[in-house]
RNA sequence: UGGGGAGUCGCCAAGUUGGUUAAGGCACUGGGUUUUGAUCCCAGCAUCCGAAGGUUCGAGUCCUUCCUCCUCAGCCA
């Protein structure tokens, strides 16, 4: 029986208000679905769409995903469930330079583990994939392109890259037309079927739609809509020379796939009247249809002692400074994955944090409480002794072994218990005696007695030390009528409670103990480069002595380490038989040292 | 200094067309339970909404001015 805690309120936020909105005022209550993407006479075959919103997830398969994404994920594939609608999993891959296949897998691996795919159950009982590739809607875009030059909304400019910066003018001062702004309609065609044809250099030629040089925003001084770029396209192959920005091409995408809510981040603001414009220009043209899709900005999400730039990400797997991609110490998902960190995790991390416009700062911890809160949950207990010492009990019996019984869970009895042997020489922590306890101390102390934990309560009476001074070996003798789980067994009480395993059964273990990869909470703040402030403790490997049946934990199974923290058998180095853990997060400690 | 955004408790974040005592979460503090110093439970935690004026019977919500921060000058996305 799970206790009924109140179910996470949703919140409310602007772009649920804004669905809620369009939803209650029919906007896209006419809008047709012809099954796939199309123009508006392909669209206009089908009908009315069944889906009540589309909204799209898509990223741009240049790197691995991380953090942020999940926000995005979370919140696009969670509107699509919430308000009747479809949310389309498309591929941005419009940069041929940058883009990979590894990076494609990568993507769709990490969507699916966080619990989405692309699907839909449609009305008619089929099932429809809303997987898609904006390098699949190249020949509409370069239809697209054409329809704007014809209708002289674009030019083909012959100045170079560095003229065209030159005279796109300045923040606050207005830019210069081009000297080929004037083409004829006929000379842009045919210039632009000549960039298509392959007959100029790369960088020599570049379509422009034809706006305004002198706007005060900046976006719409005649931007780049097409570029000569001889390069192997992972899904188009040699197909084009030709490449649409992603200016010219994200807004057709979303109207090709009947997008209703376009949602990005804030970075993407001063790019929405171009949006609109583009849109407008081509629904004049036919070639779409009313209503178009709306682009909507939220603030992206910033963690504290985390970077999430995509270029930095690639720089600390480029430079070494972690292991790859999926190093449990960075912020991708594939490393949170490999970290320990669960899907439902960072659904309840989104929920928390919510949406909004204003840049923000989400304490790092406030994640790792939302994974504490869903390991707790769901990990099983064991044993683990991190930093072992030995600890003897003189007046136990030699060879015996006593079978003690641990739950496997305290919240849920009805995963059992299970036994773990007790015997003569036992790891303890090291931590766990202090020879002049600090106040407050109440665990193993010279003459102090506590429990160890499911077995029985011990009495200190000596210890061993080496050469140095550090206790090596704490001698004990154990209370016979105190074995937990036993009548009377409280009779004697103590505070302390300690956790311990048996020697001769243990299973010596490699466990990796991760901390925050930057010791900053604001990695490269100031003028300090965000490298130097790398933290070189972030992670430490140790052998520790673990309950002996962790022996048999297979990649990827989870569990809390009882008084440490939440573990998980790694999911590459772990063999079977000898699974190496690493360590997710801590438990949190009141009594803090 | 041009354009576009944002400023509500330490960190996030709700605040319907202005209407009464400014949600909630995290953190924090105090208390209780507990064979994890964990979990869990209870209680407390903004007379104030970037600042200053103004309109109004009444303003976080309207007006004016000001301040701070973010963002835009790739043939990247």
């Amino acid at each position: 029986m799970s206790s009924e805690k109140t179910p996470i309120s949703l919140g409310s936020n602007f772009i649920r208000a804004i669905v809620e909105h369009d939803l209650a005022d029919k906007k896209y209550a006419t809008k047709k679905w012809a099954g796939s993407p199309g123009d508006s006479k392909h669209q206009a075959l089908g009908q009315l769409d069944p889906a009540k919103i589309r909204t799209r997830f898509p990223p741009e398969p240049n790197g691995y995903l991380h953090i942020g994404h999940a926000k995005s994920i979370f919140l696009n594939f969670g509107l699509a469930r919430d308000y009747a609608g479809v949310c389309h999993l498309r591929f941005d891959d419009t940069n041929p330079e940058k883009e990979s296949q590894e990076y494609v897998d990568s993507i769709l691996d990490a969507v699916q583990w966080l619990g989405f795919n692309w699907q839909t159950i449609e009305s008619n009982g089929g099932v429809e994939s809303n997987l898609y590739f904006a390098s699949n809607y190249f020949d509409f875009m370069y239809r697209a392109a054409e329809s704007l030059i014809e209708n002289g909304h674009a030019y083909v400019d012959s100045q170079t890259a560095d003229e065209m910066r030159e005279t796109r003018g300045t923040l606050t001062e207005p830019g210069k037309n081009s000297p080929w702004r004037n083409r004829t309609v006929a000379e842009n065609l045919q210039l632009f079927h000549e960039m298509r044809d392959g007959k100029h250099a790369d960088g020599s030629l570049i379509l422009r739609a034809k706006i305004d040089m002198a706007s005060s925003n900046i976006n719409l001084r005649d931007p780049a809509i097409y570029r000569v770029r001889r390069a192997h396209h992972h899904n188009t192959g040699n197909t084009w020379c030709i490449y649409p920005m992603y200016t010219f091409a994200h807004p057709i995408e979303d109207a090709l796939e009947q997008i209703t809510h376009s949602i990005c981040t804030l970075e993407f603001e001063d790019q929405r009247p171009f949006y609109d414009w583009l849109l407008e220009r081509l629904a004049e043209a036919g070639l779409l249809a009313h209503p178009l899709p709306k682009q909507y900005e939220f603030a992206r999400l910033n963690l504290t002692y985390v970077v999430l730039s995509k270029r930095k990400l690639i720089d600390l797997v480029e430079q070494k400074h972690v292991s790859g991609w999926d190093d449990p110490r960075l912020p991708t998902l594939a490393g949170a994955r490999r970290r320990g960190y669960v899907a439902e995790g960072f659904k309840l991390f989104t929920d928390r944090i919510g949406i909004s416009k204003a840049d923000s700062w989400i304490e790092y911890t406030i994640l790792e409480d939302c994974m504490r809160e869903v390991l707790n949950d769901a990990a099983e207990r064991r044993i683990a002794v991190l930093d072992p010492i030995k600890l003897v009990i003189d007046n136990y019996e030699l060879d015996k072994v006593e079978d003690c019984f641990a739950p496997n869970h305290p919240l849920k009895p009805e995963l059992g218990k299970r036994v773990v042997p007790l015997t003569r020489e036992l790891w303890i922590e090291a931590e766990d005696f202090m020879e002049m306890p600090s106040k407050g101390f109440f665990r193993l102390t010279p003459d102090g007695m506590v429990r160890l934990r499911y077995g029985y309560v011990v009495k200190c009476t000596r210890v061993e030390k080496d050469t140095v001074g550090n206790v090596t070996v704490v001698h004990c003798d154990y209370l016979p009528d105190t074995k937990s789980g036993t009548p009377g067994a409280d009779a004697i009480k103590v505070k302390g409670n300690i956790h311990w395993v048996s020697a001769q059964h243990a299973y010596a273990a490699e466990i990796r103990l991760y901390d925050r990869l930057f010791k900053e909470a604001y990695p490269g703040s100031g003028d300090r480069d965000y490298l130097n402030d790398l933290n070189p403790y972030s992670v430490k490997t140790i052998t520790a002595q673990l309950e002996p049946n962790l022996k048999d934990a297979k990649p990827e199974d989870r569990f809390q380490f009882e008084r440490h923290g939440y573990f998980v058998a790694d999911k590459k180095d772990s063999i079977d038989g000898k699974p190496v853990f690493n360590r997710t997060v801590t438990l949190r400690d009141a009594w803090q040292k």
